[in-house]
RNA sequence: GGCGCGAUAGCAAAGCGGUUAUGCACCGGAUUGCAAAUCCGUGUAGGUCGGUUCGACUCCGGCUCGCGCCUCCA
């Protein structure tokens, strides 16, 4: 049995989905006027573990996560560049989508633009306003009376009165209420715009989600998940508008991951202290990263730093080397009837705990070490599987360039080291140690640690 | 100011009212020509002050510190 936390009632839940066998999910995704950073890594991530639990215990599952194409970011970065809005977003999407197919995340079942949702989103505001719950103000926006929704700042754990008494920004005065957010923005010099029953404009960011969700998965769907730092006001809006439009509940279960940090602060834009993920992929394998993001539970934030990454490196290699000398073919199912996979299912069970599903996959590492039973890698290998690695031939992995290191460097490639292997052999059988000792002194200043056993020696990246 | 979250060993990170988390690092042993990997083993915890309890890292309260949201943000 599923629990989720919930972040509407603040608990763990049961999680029943509102059609039997079916799961329905909506994730906020990017806005793409720039490179995805590590924030972004973990939201694709953690709701790549999300649809991949549900989906390994029995659930049809449809995915959603929009891409935000219009924007006033979107339209500032594109005039900056001198490119058309297309061209910048259609780029950055491309990144995006390598990005997250390095980290191994798959492709969402719809991955809506907001540009291709204009007509819904109008149908949308129109309803609101025969509703009573939106209205024009004086400068042509129309805006979302939030005074007129009974349930607004539930998810946030807010009041109108205590967001009013901590008002930083300054009041708009078009608006009736400083809280109230605008549906629909009038046009503007030199701004793409679409026509509308209000004259002509562009879509508020909030009302993106509103309609896409509802057009892709119905007006009530089971789960909605996002960064915490969308809970208000993004989510709270969403809530608004779909509930005050259809006047029935929107969403069951609302998931938040927390953030990543740097130096203990949010890593953001506005703070400046973002590592994109390229930036990062640079220097470490993109399964590291994963694996750096999955050992941590997604509601705690995630401190990242070059060591975490090392220490996450090291960790994985762990898991690789117990299934590098058995014969465990990728892409198996578990025996779910094993002591280990009961486990781990259990413990994924409880709210997604990725912790200490990777504490139990150690613990299968091992016993694989202990047993040598090729099932037991298997098992090992097909439960690590369900988390979206540990599918790589280990030894590719295992002698993939760590930090700052680079294949295409002379003494570092394969062919070189294998030569010195051969040569280490001749010194090893002619008893001649300290000529050996030398050579495996050489390639480990080259960060390459050599191995004898029964078979040889193989060798692997430090 | 309002609302919320957190404080676990050298580092990272979970569960749990009493019995080994786990990983990295470290130490001892086995193994090895020596190593590495692996195995076996030891050690290092629960901010602080109180309360509840036979018993608290785990529940409750105060305090201290840190973080987040309240403006765009994953």
């Amino acid at each position: 049995m599923l629990k989720i936390y919930n972040s509407l009632h603040r608990e763990k839940q049961e999680f029943v989905p509102i059609v039997p066998g079916k799961v329905h999910i909506y994730v906020c995704g990017m806005t793409v006027y720039d490179y995805c950073h590590l924030g972004h890594a973990r939201v694709l991530v953690v709701f790549d573990v999300v649809r991949r639990w549900l989906r390994a215990s029995g659930f049809d599952v449809t995915y959603v996560r929009n891409i935000t194409d219009i924007d006033d970011k979107i339209i500032r970065r594109a005039k900056e560049n001198e490119e058309s809005i297309g061209q910048l977003t259609e780029r950055f999407i491309r990144f995006m989508d390598e990005d997250s197919a390095a980290l191994g995340v798959e492709k969402p079942d719809f991955e809506p633009r907001a540009t291709a949702y204009v007509p819904q989103m109008l149908e949308l505001i129109g309803k609101l306003e025969a509703n009573g719950l939106a209205y024009q103000s004086s400068d042509g926006d129309v805006n979302f009376s939030v005074r007129k929704f009974p349930g607004y700042g539930r998810l946030s754990g807010k009041s109108l009165d205590d967001l009013r008494a901590g008002e930083r920004v300054d009041v708009d005065p078009s608006k009736r209420d400083p809280l109230d957010f605008v549906l629909w923005k009038r046009a503007r010099e030199g701004e793409p715009s679409w026509p509308s029953p209000w004259g002509d404009g562009r879509p508020g960011w909030h009302i993106e989600c509103s309609a896409m969700s509802q057009n892709l998965l119905g007006e009530r769907f089971d789960i909605h998940g996002g960064g915490q730092d969308l809970q208000f006001p993004h989510h709270e809006n969403e809530i608004a508008q779909s509930e005050g439009a259809h006047r029935c509940t929107f969403v069951n279960y609302w998931m938040h991951n927390g953030f990543v940090r740097v130096d203990d602060e949010k890593m953001s834009k506005s703070l400046g202290n973002f590592f994109t993920i390229r930036t990062v992929l640079e220097r470490y394998d993109a399964e590291v990263v994963r694996f750096f993001i999955v050992r941590a539970h997604y509601r705690s934030p995630l401190n990242y730093s070059d060591k975490h990454l090392d220490d996450a490196r090291q960790a994985l290699s762990r898991l690789y080397t117990a299934i590098r000398d058995l014969p465990a073919p990728s892409g198996l199912t578990p025996d779910w009837s094993e002591a280990h996979a009961r486990r781990f299912r259990a413990v994924l069970d409880d709210d997604f705990n990725t912790p200490e599903a990777c504490a139990v996959l150690f613990e299968l590492a091992a016993e694989v070490n202990r047993s040598k039973s090729s099932a037991l890698a298997g098992q090992l290998r097909s439960l690590a599987g369900i988390l979206g690695f540990l599918q790589r031939d280990p030894r590719a992995f295992l002698q993939s360039a760590a930090t700052g290191q680079n294949d295409a460097d002379d003494a570092c490639a394969p062919e070189k080291i294998d030569a010195m292997i051969a040569q280490r052999l001749v010194a090893k059988k002619e008893r001649n140690f300290a000529e050996a000792d030398r050579i495996r002194e050489e390639l480990r200043s080259l960060g390459v640690v050599l191995e004898d056993n029964a078979e040889g020696t193989s060798w692997r990246r430090a």
